[in-house]
DNA sequence: TACCGTCACTTGCACATTGCAAGTCACTGG
DNA sequence: CCAGTGACTTGCAATGTGCAAGTGACGGTA
């Protein structure tokens, strides 16, 4: 799981941020909160348009961060999907708050979870 | 206001993400809302120090996105004060959800706000 | 057997962002 | 006149991001 070594504070919030404070990991959680199982082109393929070695580092670190996991569904050839542990589920409270203020504040945007 | 020109998508996540999806914005809403106006020199002495730069920065992009805003409270000398708008404030429940995700899963971070 | 396509990435490289340190400028109090 | 405080700005090296192209395992078709 996640080396914690770097944390900047004890501040639940800013070691919370420190694992997904950035402009693609909660979409991602998203992603899978959305469809429990994806693979990596399905990821790929969602709308924003990550790029491909961004997606990848991310992918590694949320898994890292014990937030996904990756299991080879299939073995010849050889195919993987990600999903969410219960640590990545438990994040779906943040994710509903941060569309509840999306769609609040930012005209023009839509729930796509919840 | 802000200058919602290069939003990523119309999903209510991603366009939230997009003004507050960083490592240190939510940080500075953490501490205006533990303490309602506060001084330049004051957040850059939070304690998870920020770089000066970072930190004038974010300061210019939340209040372009109104969610914080500067007032001069004194002119001679000319002294700032920077507090939540009510967008802001509607930040809470986002980051009462950080917190307790943080709580939960990293041990040893405690919460500082709610 | 040769070739094409798919999946799941990795690599290269230009450009943008970050972090640290130092500098600036308005003003005040001694 | 001069040190000190508040609120930043500037310089610059290091790190991170985004786009495009490449790679390697495999399977399907001819």
């Amino acid at each position: 799981m996640a080396s914690r070594a770097t944390r900047r504070s004890d501040c639940a919030i800013a070691g919370t941020l420190d694992l997904v404070g950035d402009r693609w990991s909660l979409l991602i959680v998203r992603d899978l909160l959305v469809t429990e199982s994806l693979r990596y082109g399905d990821l790929l393929a969602s709308h924003e348009s990550i790029p491909t070695n961004t997606l990848a580092d991310r992918l590694r670190k949320l898994e890292d961060a014990g937030i996904l996991t990756k299991e080879r569904y299939q073995d010849r050839p050889p195919r993987f999907a990600y999903r969410l542990t219960e640590r990545g589920y438990a994040l779906a409270p943040t994710l509903d708050a941060l569309a509840t203020w999306g769609t609040t504040h930012l005209p023009g945007t839509r729930r796509l979870i919840g």
